[in-house]
DNA sequence: TTAAAAGAGACTAAAATTATCTCAAAGGTC
DNA sequence: GACCTTTGAGATAATTTTAGTCTCTTTTAA
């Protein structure tokens, strides 16, 4: 229960990597891959999803590749996990808005709220600086 | 990410079922699916569990069901949660006995513990009698 | 002895995860 | 402009996990 996926574990490990070049950097997807033991195509769609989320710059052609968008200590772990995983929710009723019909689950409810409020203030207060270091 | 599974919200809904009945009191698996709005057999394999567990005491025959083995006040919800799902991991390399060879990964190794210990510390606090309450 | 229950294991179906492949679009370089 | 490099996007496939079913066995009380 609770586990992170091989997608969020490479994104992690991908981004640690971009973490720890030159800033403004280019560096090719294929050289992310290698260092973060992922395949290729896998991490590439991770990525794609960093680019639209802006915590990377990406620039295609020839001495293209991907670069942070900001200073490691400004991009948190929470932002790299949510990016690559999802929100981090612990049950389906924190989805539907206050609002579940069942009564068991909304007494569950207020549990699983803090659970997640617990998880999301662990992973807010570090950042990729931290743990690129 | 971090999502309870059905089998952990029939689980819990099954439980708290039981929670309610006069102390005791013999349930049919059939009434708690039904009152769980879980289907049966699935249902039945997670009390299985549960009487192996020691949270519940079973009895076969007629007159036989489930109850609870010791006062709902004196079971949490991470017992409930944890026998149904399994232990609270945030991250495979919890697993590994603090050996996990990417340094990478054990960078990252602290803050999943930290994670752990707040919803396992969250989900101990809470008694199924207060949820069923 | 028989009917009513849970126990155990094999099996199936559906969904999510973990990829892979192909082609399109964009950006340099000659 | 032609060409090569690189990311973007979408379809597809394989694998694993989740979810659920079915059958048969064991236990127990009446």
């Amino acid at each position: 229960m609770m586990g992170l996926t091989r997608k969020g574990e490479y994104a992690i490990r991908g981004m640690i990597f971009l973490a720890r070049q030159p800033a403004g950097n280019m560096v090719l997807i294929n050289d992310i891959a290698t260092a973060a033991e992922a395949p290729v195509s896998f991490l590439a769609k991770i990525f794609q999803a960093f680019a639209k989320s802006g915590l990377v710059n990406s620039a295609r052609g020839s001495g293209g590749g991907f670069t942070l968008s900001r200073p490691a200590a400004e991009i948190t772990l929470r932002q790299v996990v949510e990016v690559a995983e999802g929100p981090i929710i612990p049950n389906r009723c924190l989805l539907e808005d206050d609002l579940c019909g069942n009564q068991d689950c909304c007494k569950v409810h207020g549990v699983w709220r803090q659970v997640q409020r617990q998880v999301v203030s662990v992973l807010d207060q570090v950042t990729l600086a931290e743990i690129a270091a």
